[in-house]
DNA sequence: TGCAAAATTTAGATTAGTCTAAATTTTTTA
DNA sequence: TAAAAAATTTAGACTAATCTAAATTTTGCA
């Protein structure tokens, strides 16, 4: 099949491509922590097997068959961090790394099968959806907690920001996925965001937090 | 850490050392079903790190550090079969695969949490003792079938062959981990072992088969 | 629109792991 | 006990994935 760094650089590709629809060789670069003559070299190896198009110099996309794959990895990640969490008790702040190297096992009919034992998933413990066994699934429509007026309320529903000290730090506030929120005040001057939780919890957030929290209405 | 080709040379080592205190190169390459100057080559990598005791052409044995490791290795190996058996409902013939990818995940803080989740199972789904965390296990004192005499009883508690078609072959004749038997009879002419169940069902078994079938009593 | 800066690719090395073929050492055996 | 055979190691190559430094292409802005 592929390798692991070609299953990392495909997943890469794919989260880069949700917001915009060719790819850097830089944004690749940087989201893998490698140097930009590394992934060139990649790159050409990926076109040759049919999983990117590339033209030089031009950034690269997906193929049907490359995002097939690249969904596949997404499904395993996000099924094995929702395991850690739910069955192994993990917190959601430290099953990155774990399911970073979990969703490289190779066998579908596992995964299947761990989907199935965990009661079919739609989210993984980021709020993230899970693809199905055939690569099919939804992405809600969520907002950050930025974009609200006062008095709206909505449920926490996503994270933009996926790193250890966020997520810690949302679990602090309990401001966790599912929990409903109702916005109670927006502070003009540095645009931070007071709400409170439906336990009536006050909470004030900064404005980063608020633009890296996500809601569904 | 160390990489995944040496972790499967140290757990190879580790098993062949069970038969003989040194291994030789050629019996490792059979196992590992590379060629014997590939072995050589990483015989000098691994004793570099002082994780095997080598000497040119004197074959190697392990050394504390290098049996810590491959320790580790085997105890992750089997709880990982004993979930993919237990939890996912494999067959006890389809895990061994899929544990050979899954023994290379590092997290020792998975490892124990998933061994806590399936309450510290002692045996993997071949008979095979599972180490604790601080590596300790013991081995059962076990014998093949074809060593015990006619009305001798014991229960089936491992096997040599761990192949998949032995052991769907076991399955079949209903001869699993666990189930007590009886010798019923001993042919002279081929060594072949004719037994019963607990169920009082009737097996004839071949020679081979019964050198392959362990039992304790 | 034309140059400087930024982005990207190429050139040339390096490390890990593997291989084949040849050389060396050990073991067997006649 | 000296060949012959078997086992093992060395020599030299190869692939995958990286890197640094240099060359090339694109982009942006004066
Ligand atoms: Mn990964
Ligand atoms: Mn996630
Ligand atoms: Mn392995
Ligand atoms: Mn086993």
């Amino acid at each position: 099949m592929n390798t692991l760094a070609e299953e990392n650089y495909l997943k890469s590709i794919y989260h880069l491509s949700i917001s915009a629809d060719n790819v850097s060789t830089n944004q690749i670069a940087a989201a893998l922590n490698t140097k930009a003559s590394s992934v060139t070299d990649m790159l050409k190896k990926l076109a040759e097997k049919a999983l990117i198009n590339y033209t030089r110099y031009q950034g690269v996309n997906l193929t049907p068959s490359g995002e097939k794959i690249a969904i596949n990895i997404i499904r395993k990640h996000r099924l094995w961090e929702y395991f850690l969490v739910e069955k192994l008790n993990f917190k959601w702040d430290q099953v990155h790394d774990m399911a970073e190297e979990m969703e490289h096992i190779s066998s579908a009919e596992l995964i299947d099968r761990l989907d199935e034992f965990m009661g079919h998933p739609r989210h993984d413990p980021h709020g993230d959806p899970i693809p199905d066994s055939e690569g099919r699934f939804k992405t809600a429509e969520l907002k950050p907690v930025s974009a609200l007026m006062v008095n709206q309320c909505g449920i926490i529903s996503g994270v933009r920001d996926h790193t250890s000290p966020f997520l810690q730090y949302l679990e602090k506030q309990q401001l966790t996925i599912g929990k409903k929120i109702t916005i109670t005040d927006i502070i003009e001057y540095d645009h931070s965001v007071a709400l409170k939780t439906d336990t009536e919890k006050e909470v004030h957030i900064s404005r980063e937090v608020a633009n890296n929290l996500l809601i569904a209405l």
